[in-house]
DNA sequence: TAACGCTGTGTAATAATATAACATATTTAA
DNA sequence: TTAAATATGTTATATTATTACACAGCGTTA
């Protein structure tokens, strides 16, 4: 797994701003952001967001089109990801449940497909908006 | 849960054209292939697209931006949604698991969180990519 | 009947998300 | 030390989705 001191400039800029955000963040408001520091075009966001999704320091919000950094440091899942949003106040967290990632690593269909990846989204009401 | 009697021309259109291919088709291709239908404009075809989601008669392919014809007739399960996806050929298949089902819907996190949704999505090599 | 709320339509304009193409630079590895 | 792989900067463009406005049809109900 590659380590954050291989990042490079663009790419420690970015997850710096995504890991400060508890919540998802969007490619073009990141852009908004990173101008002060010199980063003015949005393939530059969407190379950096890319390569960070890939090396599993971030994860993309796939219903939202959002980012969010992925705290689990140690194992760095980013090929079987579980997230809950909140549709009222779009609030998203990381779920981490060993028993649902069991059953998830698992599953085999009937058609002889080979997964290496899962993306799953809950969706609902937190408790703030219930 | 609304009958198919009751959707409108625009929805009729959308539909037929949805059910009739086996894989997901973007909001654009649609608009390309009922213009002829005399359907002209982008939100012709999403407001379709936002209420046969709605009802269950397809779904979104949140990772593709594509939608796809529901085959469950009997129970129209449009809250939990599950999907196999070759990444090579993009082949897409809903999946229908009753164990699976099972422990999705009961899964409850640690946050009190109250969920009325989900969609999962796995993503692999299908038997004809391996 | 008439007024109202609700849902859908048609159209134009625009917003939001993401990639292609090209030239160049830097890092990695044989 | 040369070649391959990865990253950069820039411009332009493609793709996906919504806002805003005027109006039509339909069922409810005052
Ligand atoms: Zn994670
Ligand atoms: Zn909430
Ligand atoms: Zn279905
Ligand atoms: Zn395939």
């Amino acid at each position: 797994m590659q380590k954050q001191e291989t990042l490079t400039k663009n790419q420690k800029i970015i997850l710096d701003l995504i890991e400060k955000s508890d919540q998802p963040l969007k490619a073009y408001s990141i852009l908004f952001d990173v101008k002060k520091k010199g980063i003015n075009a949005p393939l530059q966001v969407y190379r950096a967001l890319n390569k960070l999704v890939k090396i599993g320091k971030i994860h993309k919000i796939e219903s939202r089109n959002a980012f969010i950094a992925c705290k689990n440091s140690k194992c760095q899942i980013a090929k079987a990801t579980v997230f809950s949003i909140c549709e009222s106040c779009e609030d998203v967290t990381e779920i981490h449940d060993h028993t649902l990632s069991e059953h998830l690593r698992d599953f085999k269909d009937n058609k002889g497909m080979k997964y290496n990846k899962y993306n799953l989204e809950f969706f609902g009401l937190c408790k703030k908006c219930i």
